[in-house]
DNA sequence: TAATAAATACTACAATTGTAAAAGTAGGAG
DNA sequence: CTCCTACTTTTACAATTGTAGTATTTATTA
């Protein structure tokens, strides 16, 4: 029950160059995040990373004159917690609803769906509960 | 692909609202907030409708000395959209995915995984094509 | 040691969101 | 016809978010 903070969207893919690459200086991050899809300034990489820390998502440590920044929260606990949230909302809290939906609305291909029956029944033989 | 507009958390309540008994007048929507769980003052929700009029998520009609309200998006594009975008930044954008996530962390049990194979195997028997 | 370049720290600012108070208006009660 | 009440309209305000500019500090190089 790790309750995570609050991390928004552009943050969050922060989070994700530090969770690949931790630990990781400011330059570094600056970089990956600029050699990424993304097309953001320095300084707004370093505000993100500054509420990061703030908001208790990042440690920071000072090594010479950059900081080393490692992620307090766990990307799968976040995803987690998101995933829990989402579900809530939209439906009924489950994740079974949320398939059911989307096949009644014709998402899933029938490659999908076969995909899924592998993985379910896979998991079957496996065991493990919840 | 109707493009829906962005409706905050809150606002998706009152959405919720105006989807199950539309058309229905303010007062209504007030009322039927006010019995749910929601603990809103009436002008909070006059704020929301006034703000998805705006965002063009409902209509509003004036008859007599109260207002209408109808939706102009569709609670199933909405959360089509909502679930898109939620994939894409969680889960590589497959249902695929979560639902391997899930089943990795044992999110699911027994149960869980039988109704969701037989939820499969039904649609298969039907067919359908995405 | 002094200048430079790179990092960090501080400040900014508009949009969205949650939350509502205050002011205006018109229809129904008396 | 006037007043009150219920609605609508306008205004407010702090927190969060996206997006960065400016100012300050400090390590390195000349």
């Amino acid at each position: 029950m790790t309750n995570s903070p609050q991390i928004s969207e552009a943050e969050y893919e922060v989070m994700n160059v530090v969770w690949k690459y931790e630990p990781i200086s400011t330059p570094e991050v600056v970089d990956k995040l600029s050699s990424a899809e993304f097309d953001w300034k320095p300084n707004t990489i370093h505000t993100m990373l500054a509420r990061l820390v703030k908001k208790k998502a990042l440690h920071a440590k000072k090594n010479g004159r950059v900081f080393i920044y490692t992620s307090l929260v766990e990307k799968h606990d976040y995803i987690e917690q998101k995933s829990k949230t989402f579900l809530k909302q939209f439906f009924d809290g489950t994740l079974n609803s949320m398939v059911l939906n989307f096949i009644e609305n014709d998402k899933l291909s029938n490659e999908d769906i076969s995909e899924l029956q592998k993985i379910l029944s896979q998991r079957e033989k496996e065991g493990g509960q919840k």
